[in-house]
DNA sequence: CTTTTATCAATTGTATACAATAAAGCTCAC
DNA sequence: GTGAGCTTTATTGTATACAATTGATAAAAG
């Protein structure tokens, strides 16, 4: 049996990511543990989770609301991301073994078959890509760089942005994965650390193309 | 009246910072409520935070130890640390107004008539020099960014470095300081960046000269 | 003597009751 | 009408009891 506490934070991520909370919502603590059927002990400590992920904010009053994500803020998460990552693409560049990398061909080769048709499969897409990155964090081998990374990883917009892409937006992806190992093969950590960040930042592009003019996130993003 | 949790957090982190908590020592609920005067309630609260600032470790079977630091644990850190506060440093010289200027200055003031003396007063020091660079983070004006930093800041063995300064070190670090003002009345991003990166990295090694030889960082580390 | 397994102790997880605090509404003076 | 101050209500904070889980110990089988 898993923890309340972690079905409560799961539990709520899912009602922010889904949209079933939208930005601005209170989350009032009693509220949210009928909801999740458990009690407030969890639920307190799924909140306090939530905040460190930033996916929630609390007054100086103590009371609790869905983060709000202006285009600004999205913009920064992008940027910290790519310079983290970035550092983390080189370390990982220095660090990494011929066995991670056939672990990360297979990854993308599970991308390329995911994207590489008419009706690409996002969910696949976003799995083995999450996979992908994470063992790339893994292989920076920085204790540190992952706390502070998975922190702005776990945020709707990164989730949502694959959302709106295109076709040709995905093998792009995939590709940019490929570029990404010929620079490991190869132990080239600057190079790593260049793709892996215009890598992100061409995620952050796609996602204010598609959200130009929006001064706020809307719930049905979608 | 300060909420116990909060109290139970600064009384636990004190502990660790004064080194009556050595690294690798269990922190068991009970033991710390009693010696808080608390219930275990905001000791949990607490321990979650020290544990979000990497002060405290938790093990797969949830249970909770003061957090053991290698130096590379230290360099990584401190690597970190340069990467993040460079950014903060560039984006806040983008955005600085001529008040706030004036408000680094005298802080900065401040930090040469504590170190200027045959005796320094470090601990004027180590306040002011918080001051400083909390005020170029919220210059930076990225919540985020603010967010990831601190956690990194409010580390042991940051505040611990400066025990270590010589006189000299003390000056150059004012003067690194004075540097960083120039840049940013020239509001010249790129400038503040370098000079704070290198601020931050001169310290790494002030740090690492000092603990030459040693794998892991003891108990009376001064 | 080693390994396995069963039992027990120690520790963390959860629920609930109550206390403290902040927001909302209401009264009353002006 | 409007705003200050009180009262009420809603919400979070804390303590405590108990449940669940983990780690340690010891007994038994190989």
């Amino acid at each position: 049996m898993t923890k309340a506490s972690d079905r409560a934070y799961e539990a709520i991520r899912g009602m922010i990511l889904s949209g079933e909370l939208s930005s601005g919502d209170p989350l009032r603590e009693e509220a949210l543990a009928e909801r999740c059927g458990v009690s407030r002990t969890p639920i307190r400590e799924a909140l306090r989770q939530l905040e460190a992920d930033l996916m929630v904010r609390r007054t100086e009053s103590q009371r609790s609301y869905v983060s709000d994500w202006s285009l600004d803020d999205v913009a920064d998460a992008f940027e910290l991301r790519a310079m983290l990552e970035g550092y983390a693409a080189r370390r990982a560049a220095e660090r990494i073994t011929d066995d991670i990398v056939d672990q990360l061909k297979s990854c993308n080769k599970a991308i390329y078959s995911a994207v590489s048709r008419v009706k690409p499969d996002v969910t696949t897409f976003l799995d083995r890509n999450r996979e992908f990155h994470a063992l790339v964090l893994e292989t920076a081998g920085s204790r540190r760089l992952t706390n502070l990374l998975t922190a702005l990883i776990e945020q709707p917009v990164v989730w949502r942005t694959a959302q709106h892409y295109d076709p040709e937006a995905f093998e792009r992806s995939h590709g940019e994965h490929a570029d990404l190992l010929a620079a490991f093969e190869r132990r080239d950590g600057a190079w790593a650390q260049s793709i892996m960040e215009s890598h992100i930042r061409r995620a952050l592009h796609a996602y204010s193309d598609a959200h130009k003019g929006l001064g706020k996130l809307e719930k049905g993003a979608a």
